[in-house]
RNA sequence: UGGGGAGUCGCCAAGCUGGUUAAGGCACCGGAUUUUGAUUCCGGCAUGCGAAGGUUCGAAUCCUUCUUCCCCAGCCA
């Protein structure tokens, strides 16, 4: 798995990291994570270790049992390589199939041709072997300035595949690398590099997207050469190509999601909004459903479109069976028990209701829920008009709330603009959860509820415990500019307008799923669309 | 318009060295169980394999032509 660290990984690298580290495991072979760092201006020690993170996550590593039993650490980087790819190049030089180019870019990509006319030979082309030597040793001694020179292969300015019409191999770039700091000043090309690392781990399959098709005769050429003079031995490794992912309403774009986080339209790459493993993962999901996803997917050469409800639902079935239950009321309005007694101070009773945390799993034992006079219950689980078929809260009809009593609806209360704000029922103290003949009323509806005088608490709890877990090591500085009113209000607003220049289908998409970054393709009618956490806190703020 | 790839159910995807009724998953639709309208469980869901011809006893699988989509003209990967 040959990442560039030029980012955060996100969804679409779950699947190729279950693909080579899968393949690798289910042939008994072994896989590597190499770095491919060969362009020191976009990359950083910072990406090497998000996607370090990332893939052991996903549960792999570089740990592994070599061919022979022993232990072998298989944790590599291009730039290690850089002595021996100079070596290639000039060996390549030597032999004729290089030379030192002094045309400029512009000048270059004139002479390249078009997809149907063949290009120009350079007039530097035919420089003799020394000379070619002395000026590629001169561009590594710095003798030269970023883009005045470049070596490139010696193939055929009229090959009908542009790839091959003398691709640049080495080019010089005074920047400072991650790993190799200022030892270089000249950097090869993924197109020369890519092979020769494969090769020089004695990989057997080096498997990449699609769009490196076009890319494998250039592979396939430059390894027969350096076999040829001797620097390389047989088996060659080979390339093989399959179809990225594209999960339809989120964006995947690199550039996008770099643009989304340097402008700080996100809090960062680990924002529960992105699509970045990073984010994902904080989001709630897990590793085996992501593993489940992959399988699920398949793998092969035809572009598609995989709909992310099939994420979904590989996260809800991996969750499903692990995750302990909890209570939330996202959407709440009032439920009052007007028959629920008042204490000697004249507060609320204040009774113990007990829900299994799992509800396939006894043995992980039951939690205590507080029951209170008022709760907060769903406001879809009240219709003052119910719709054919509808069981729960509407004047007269029995729900039973999940876990307590049995209750009666006796009315409600509306505002001036005719929103339901207030729910009553009254119980039926014979009909609590757990206690006997308390099934002996029969209902058809079963709602949640939070009582209101533990619910904030609860909630507070749960933030709380979040941001700690998602910021080790943060001070109340950080958690109070996270609960920052202002900023809040700022992504509210940001929602909002994204939300009025969505169309109906994407605006449908959005409540429904509030989702990611979501887009059609690329983003909601050009703007990037905020997640629905954004109204949670929101509504914790209140 | 040159080169390289791909088109099998709404979305993925097996099959593609030709052979009975074209796997499977997601989605969807029925029905059973259910103190999550969840889960689980049962059942349904392509006379059709981009199109048209052809070869053959027989074609998604072979041949021909056509058609649609994707990638390539960075000193990015």
């Amino acid at each position: 798995f040959p990442p560039e660290p030029n980012g955060y990984l996100h969804i679409g690298h779950a699947k190729s990291i279950f693909l080579n580290f899968g393949l690798a495991r289910d042939f008994g072979g072994v896989c590597h994570l190499r770095f491919d760092d060969t362009n020191p201006e976009k990359e950083s020690q910072e990406y090497v270790d998000s996607i370090s993170d990332a893939v052991q996550w996903l549960g792999f590593g570089w740990q592994n049992t070599g061919l022979d039993g022993r232990p072998e650490q298989n944790l590599y980087f291009a730039s290690d390589y850089f002595d021996f790819m100079f070596k290639a190049a000039s060996s390549l030089i030597e032999h004729g199939h290089a030379y030192v180019d002094s045309q400029t870019a512009d000048e270059m990509r004139a002479n390249r041709g078009t997809l149907t006319e063949a290009g120009n030979d350079s007039p530097f082309r035919s420089r003799s072997v020394a000379e070619n030597l002395q000026l590629f040793n001169e561009m590594r001694d710095g003798k030269h300035v970023d883009g005045s020179l470049i070596l490139r292969a010696k193939i055929d300015m009229a090959s009908p595949n542009i790839n091959m019409r003398d691709p640049a191999i080495y080019r010089v770039r005074r920047a400072h690398h991650h790993n190799t700091g200022d030892t270089w000043c000249i950097y090869p090309m993924y197109t020369f590099a890519h092979p020769i690392e494969d090769a020089l781990e004695r990989i057997t399959h080096s498997v990449c997207t699609l769009e490196f098709e076009d890319q494998r005769p250039f592979y396939d050429w430059l390894l027969a050469r350096l076999a040829e003079a001797g620097l390389l031995a047989e088996p060659l490794p080979k390339q093989y190509e399959f179809a990225r992912l594209n999960l339809t309403y989120v964006v995947l774009s690199k550039r996008k999601l770099i643009d989304l986080v340097e402008n700080k339209h996100v809090s960062g790459w680990d924002d529960p909004r992105l699509p970045t493993l990073a984010g994902a993962r904080r989001r709630g999901y897990v590793a085996d459903g992501f593993k489940l996803f992959t399988d699920r997917i398949g793998v092969s050469k035809a572009d598609s479109w995989i709909e992310y409800t099939i994420l979904e639902d590989c996260m809800r079935e991996v969750l499903n069976i692990s995750a302990e239950r909890r209570i939330a009321v996202l959407d709440p309005i009032k439920l009052v028990i007007d028959n629920y007694p008042l204490d000697v101070h004249g507060q609320s009773q204040v009774e113990s209701c007990f829900a299994p945390n799992h509800p396939l799993k006894p043995e992980l034992g039951k939690r205590v829920v507080p029951l209170t006079k008022t709760l907060w219950i769903e406001r879809e689980d009240f219709m003052e008009f119910p719709t054919k078929g509808y069981f729960r809260l509407t004047v007269d009809a029995m729900v039973r709330l999940r876990y307590g009593y049995v209750v009666r609806c006796t009315g409600f209360e509306k505002d001036a603009a005719g929103n339901v704000t207030e729910v009553h029922c009254e119980y039926l103290p014979n009909t609590k959860s757990g206690t006997p003949g308390s099934d002996a009323v029969k209902v058809k509806g079963n709602i949640h509820w939070v009582s209101t005088e533990h619910a904030y608490e609860a909630e507070i709890r749960l933030y709380d415990r979040l941001f700690k877990e998602a910021h080790p090591g943060a001070g109340e500085r950080d958690y109070l500019a996270d609960i920052n009113p202002k900023s809040a209000q700022t992504i509210t607003a940001q929602l909002e307008l994204s939300l009025q220049d969505a169309k109906p289908e994407d605006r449908f998409q959005f409540e429904r799923h509030g989702y990611f970054v979501a887009d059609k393709k690329d983003s909601v009618a050009g703007k990037p669309v905020f997640n629905r956490t954004v109204t949670l806190r929101d509504a914790w703020q209140k």
